[in-house]
DNA sequence: TACGTATTGATATAATATAACATATCACTT
DNA sequence: AAGTGATATGTTATATTATATCAATACGTA
């Protein structure tokens, strides 16, 4: 059990749907889904945290996938780009996305006191505007949020 | 010349007159504005771009001001938890706040062409409700947007 | 001046990420 | 099924960003 929103939710599912959606992606734009690359996807949906890329290439490395850093941050880079993780900036860390396959504008929320990380949409109107008014073009947004989730705020009296 | 927005100004004045209210803000805190977080606070105003931190520590170094990390990382970090400063966290480099002195959200829109950086202000209203529906604490936010200046569109036909 | 606190100096090392080049594999054509 | 070009991986080395730790110094106040 972990957590999606900040609600437990058994996630067996959508580790094996969002790695079928990805091979399929793959698949129809002639991409190779290959064993290094799906595996570090298959290791962030699976523990459905932000994960430093020393922490995945650790367990490549355990299960003979490859010791050196190039091999986990070509597989970041190749699963980033065609959107199916996430890094989160402020932590340096990586997280699977849970809204694959289609193109959004992630919010990420981050609790400072146990880690978790969501990611949620917001509408980002303003931003546009804001952007429009400065004559700039958006290519891409990072927007995360620090702070407590519902659950810590609980356990620390706020 | 520099820029603020995308637009050039001269910012001699704002140099010397945000250095001004870090000064009286330690002042009236009692907290000791030193010669090195006064000078890498000038130095990020004069510069007016975001800077790595080890970019700063090298004009320090030139200056006799001290040569090792945690010189530069410890300024750092005081300026930016005084408000004095920001870190980019797409970039992992730092810039003076254009809007000192006051509380604020900023929004930073960096282009990947020239590397300028500019500090916004966006309503973060949708993000707000965003958190309020998942039940979460905000206490820091980063928005960072990437992509082209108005400059660099117009220098690569868009 | 003496005291406690805040700051700086100095050394070492951790954590994150990329450059460069050789080798191997894949996907497609012949 | 062999050749070919593009893609991916292996490997070594190194760059970049950041922190831990402890000693020495300076500051602010009693």
């Amino acid at each position: 059990m972990h957590d999606l929103g900040f609600e437990n939710h058994n996630h067996t599912a959508c580790v094996s749907s969002t790695l079928a959606v990805a091979e399929k992606h793959c698949r129809d734009n002639k991409l190779q889904f290959t064993k290094v690359r799906r595996r570090v996807l298959e290791i962030l949906l699976q523990e459905h945290r932000a994960m430093g890329a020393y922490d995945v290439l650790t367990i490549l490395s355990e299960e003979g996938l490859g010791s050196q850093p190039p091999v986990i941050y070509r597989a970041l880079d190749f699963l980033g780009t065609q959107g199916f993780i996430h890094k989160i900036e402020k932590l340096n860390a990586y997280v699977a996305c849970t809204h694959a396959g289609s193109a959004h504008s992630p919010t990420f929320m981050i609790c400072r006191a146990c880690g978790a990380v969501v990611e949620a949409r917001t509408p980002i109107d303003a931003l546009t505007q804001t952007a429009q008014e400065l004559g700039f073009q958006i290519e891409t947004t990072v927007v995360e949020v620090e702070g407590l989730c519902p659950n810590c705020q609980e356990s620390r009296a706020a």
